[in-house]
DNA sequence: CGTTAAATTGATTCCGGTCAACTGCTGTGG
DNA sequence: CCACAGCAGTTGACCGGAATCAATTTAACG
């Protein structure tokens, strides 16, 4: 299906039987790095593994919010429906992100899997108890949710002052940066969401980053392959997306 | 100056000489409403009554983070500066409102007061060391940042998928909507900050920004007065902010 | 009153949106 | 095994909203 996934999914490393949060291969990139030895084992005995089938939807904007969730394999899109009919993408949770960093009352937005997906389920009164007696499990989220600001923020400058070419370029340089941050580093990236979803996500539509997209290959910048795209002239990418 | 700020601005009330924080009227509307009675005294022993001239600015992005911040009077203004030059303007800080929520390495922004401006500075790590000891006052913060977060995608949606007269329109009932969580409620706006600060705020050209106020105020949805909009129609407003 | 910055207004351009047709892939059922 | 339905993606023609360029008017302040 997607030819540029790498391994494909496997069983979700928190489930007890395989050695639990303390073997979790994406403990170090998530707010669990934040815990040792027992304070894992109080943790691990909250979390429930959970598996998802492309396109199922994990919550949606407007539920109750119960659990919070670390994601473990694959990519969960995270959407917001306006009254209209429009759809913003506000972001792609992928390997060791946590989604409901914030513990709201009800999810602000909408998150499905884009592909198969697994994750870390935990009870929100649960965590939020556990939240309340490790102060610095509070305090890593806090960074984390600081860092999302950060993010938020950068993401903002860039659907408001940046030309269709350049939000194309930058989301495509800020997907190799977040796949290098959790140890994949190829000159192929996989786009495990549909061309919409980089429109929605951009503020552009699906015709503008078709045609970008075309361009850029047609420039040797990049080579459209199925399931991603090779970036083959990753300098004029970054010339691209620094404007 | 500006005809519809209200009472002008008067001497910082965390001064410990006009009864400290735990007289300080936003108290309750920042992160100091965790903290109660001898927990205030500590927060007040850290707290320095700063005070800015307009146009002052209180720090650079980039800058190294030293200090947080609270605004007691008068509005701060949040911009980044891209590389060539471009500006966007992240939000603007009201009173009540808290700088460097994240506790960040350095700062991400730079923050310039409008008009006359009072705030209460905290040292950084002073700050950091109270956070530290009263988890609830992390809690707060947090909580905060949640909100903080909330809001950055609500404009990213904003930014992303709506027409320039609806940004407009939802600018002006946003500003609505925080004065009157601050005690505001009046149906003459002040605008403290100019038409290039709108524009760079909604992603438009000043002239966007001048051209969609003065039709609106043609077609008697508002009426432009010297430092602010009288919202006459408020309700026509709303239909064009939801849209 | 004169100087300067902010805001408004007008003319024109152009980027990205809209509408529409087409391609190619994948899965399904006869 | 092939026909075809269905969907994602691509491509083209055209349009329109906001940007750009350029004055001009208004407000702010010494």
């Amino acid at each position: 299906m997607l030819s540029v996934t790498g391994p494909s999914a496997h069983s979700c490393l928190h489930d007890r039987t395989d050695g639990g949060c303390a073997a979790c291969k994406v403990r170090l990139l998530s707010v669990c790095a934040a815990l040792t030895g027992e304070e894992l084992d109080d943790l691990e005995a909250l979390s429930q593994p959970l598996h998802l089938a492309p396109h199922q939807a994990l919550f949606r904007q407007g539920d109750p919010a119960d659990a919070v969730y670390n994601v473990t394999e694959g990519t969960v899109r995270l959407s917001r429906l306006l009254p209209d009919g429009r759809r913003h993408v506000m972001g792609f949770a992928m390997v060791g992100d946590f989604l409901g960093l914030a513990l709201p009352e009800r999810y602000t937005v909408t998150a499905e899997a884009l592909g198969p997906t697994t994750l870390c389920r935990f009870d929100k009164r649960a965590f939020a108890g556990l939240v309340a007696a490790k102060p610095h499990l509070l305090q890593r989220l806090h960074e984390r949710a600081g860092y999302e600001l950060n993010l938020a923020q950068d993401h903002m400058t860039l659907l408001s002052r940046r030309s269709a070419e350049e939000k194309v370029a930058s989301f495509l340089l800020a997907l190799r940066e977040r796949y290098a941050r959790i140890g994949q580093t190829s000159v192929t990236l996989a786009l495990p969401m549909g061309r919409q979803d980089i429109a929605d996500h951009l503020g552009l539509t699906i015709e503008t980053v078709s045609r970008l997209l075309t361009r850029l290959d047609r420039e040797k910048a990049l080579l459209i392959v199925p399931g991603g795209v090779r970036l083959v002239d990753a300098g004029r990418l970054e010339r691209l997306a620094a404007a």
